[in-house]
DNA sequence: TTGTAGGCGTTATCAC
DNA sequence: GTGATAACGCCTACAA
């Protein structure tokens, strides 16, 4: 009664005393043991998973949960998705697991969705965009349940649910033109009105936004154009201007920031707005180069808030993303549209949080010289 | 001889004209399905992909072929699992994805595990060792082929390898007590000796090693270790202590930094040696609160190499891991299991890269008053 | 309420 | 060489 677990994997013989009897010991039960050890059939002990109260009796029941608590049975997930078509697992594609962001999210994401019972597979794109669609292909083979999504979508524009074998998905951070998914990501008009106006409250007239490539990536088109049109709102004593950092080398870099000191002559005092951490890092490393000091020289705010950020110069003031959040929010309403909810998308924003720190002190006494 | 793929889900019935054809035509192809429109049997397919060129004739690979690219048909790693037990799956098991050390591994760990074509499954246990049990118990619930565990192993002494569910494992930068498993680090002891001999090369004669708790943490004990070593190696005219910072304030911290500089005054230069990049943090805000300066006030030399170490005060030398490879030669560790390797377990350390900034200038002048 | 049987997509065994 | 067929572990009609 106790251990009545033995598996013929030979199909017609009934006992080859050749197979190693420790070999199948080494297996977890299944769902037959169980049955077996209740003296009840499969099909009941699987409605004891599936539809518990609804149709068992108190006694059956009762006697199907010792044996499981007994064996230590655990349902295989593998079998369960072959047959049932679920297979709680969260496919999630990242564009490039470099970038400090997509690790953030990564982790809120793999939080919320452990908790709810899923686990993550992770596919990591290496800013390969050629790669996504077969990263999704495979994901998909594994039947994952669902998709978070913090890529560019494919490069020959429209992205179609097809490609993505009918679940549901989530964007994360960027939109995938064409494609009508839940998307979660920073309130990025939001935040850069907070930047422009902290820094032009402060005094600084001659704002210049640092970004990646804007390609086709839509957090960084939209930070780019809220830009735009925060410095375009504030009238003619503001002056903005837009510089992509396209290649590695430090020219266009340097240039930009050299044009924006010699502003400095002309009574304009001008700040730096950065994009990501990613240049944030870089506008450091020639701050050094030239010499010059945050909030002194010029001001500055970034997107995102390394935890670097308090220790350069006299601290950078930035934006703060919620990533966790952005990331748990992601798996959440992932997790709703694989329930069923059939709403149409869905767009959520998160609020960031400037954090103020020495690169952006408010020029009192530059401040028009009345 | 196009589109013969119907799917009869009733199981009595031949052809239940109820069943939407469209529902039916988003399923993937099955073998059944190449199988019919090469004019063969499963099985034969079957054989196409594992025993290819082995036992089947030129002729009807061929036509298997064709039906294949014809129909796009993929096998179903869910469907291979449960009838030939492997999964194509990697359990990454990570102690604290915030730290960045494991988000570095685990991206060289995912690029080698995509390359050879397997995808990960991701477990973050947040730092909470009870869970390290059932996030394995769940991976192998999924019947992954292989872990990659960086984590302490279970608080109760030994690991066995029964929780392993019979699965290879290989231990990244902490090693499991009891545990008999491939193991990939950082060569603790030559990086930490390169580190001391450095700064004691360069004058600097009192030396504090500055580490997280060393509790059960493997690796941080023998850097704790190789440190102590090395200082006692120097003769008397080199000291050295071990400081654990317990909790998250600074009042450790900050007093073992004054106690170093009080040293100063009787001639002898003080330096720090940081555990982690998570210590460096801590470290270099202590020093801005201090008001002291790296390089001058004291050295400094610390384990990892996070981008923003050029950016401190005169840049921080440090001791950079080869994070990408650790995480790569675990994976392939790890996969030349899966395939059957039985060697003994096997120790792969990895050498670290002395980077030499500003924070462990030489003293020159100061080194022996000669 | 419970048992029986067929199928999910593959692989492996055994005949032909 | 190739084709049936029985597993793998589970779920779900359908029957009882």
């Amino acid at each position: 009664m106790s251990s009545s677990r033995s598996k013929p994997r030979a199909p017609t013989a009934k006992a080859p005393a050749a197979v190693p009897a420790d070999t199948a010991s080494r297996d977890r039960p299944t769902i037959a043991d169980v049955a077996a050890a209740a003296g009840v059939s499969k099909a009941t002990v699987s409605r004891f998973f599936n539809h518990r109260e609804r149709l068992l009796s108190p006694d059956i029941a009762s006697r199907v949960e010792a044996a499981i608590a007994q064996l230590g049975y655990v349902p295989s997930p593998m079998a369960q998705a072959l047959s049932h078509g679920r297979s709680r697992l969260i496919g999630l594609v990242v564009a490039d697991i470099t970038n400090p962001f997509s690790v953030a999210v990564l982790r809120g994401a793999e939080e919320a969705c452990q908790e709810a019972g899923y686990l993550v597979m992770l596919f990591n794109l290496g800013n390969d965009r050629e790669r996504e669609r077969s990263a999704i292909d495979a994901l998909a083979s594994y039947q994952v349940d669902g998709f978070i999504l913090n890529t560019q979508g494919p490069e020959d524009g429209q992205s179609d649910l097809g490609s993505l074998h009918g679940r549901p998905a989530v964007l994360v951070d960027r939109r995938h033109a064409g494609l009508e998914a839940d998307f979660v990501s920073l309130d990025n008009r939001a935040a850069m009105h907070t930047a422009c106006t902290h820094l032009i409250d402060g005094g600084w007239s001659e704002l210049l936004y640092l970004t990646q490539p804007l390609a086709g990536v839509s957090s960084r088109l939209e930070r780019a154009a809220a830009f735009s049109q925060c410095v375009a709102s504030h009238g003619p004593g503001v002056q903005g201007r837009v510089v992509e950092l396209r290649d590695a080398s430090d020219e266009v870099l340097d240039a930009a920031l050299r044009a924006l000191g010699k502003k400095r002559a002309k009574g304009a005092r001008g700040a730096v707005v950065s994009g990501n951490s990613v240049v944030t890092l870089r506008v450091a490393a020639a701050m050094a180069r030239l010499g010059w000091s945050f909030g002194a020289d010029i001001g500055f705010v970034g997107f995102d808030d390394p935890e670097w950020a308090p220790l350069i110069g006299p601290g950078l003031t930035t934006v703060a993303q919620p990533t966790g959040d952005i990331g748990r929010c992601a798996a959440q309403c992932l997790i709703e549209r694989m329930q069923g909810l059939q709403a149409p998308a869905r767009e959520r924003l998160l609020p960031g949080r400037l954090v103020v720190r020495g690169s952006s002190v408010a020029l009192v006494a530059a401040k028009k010289p009345a």
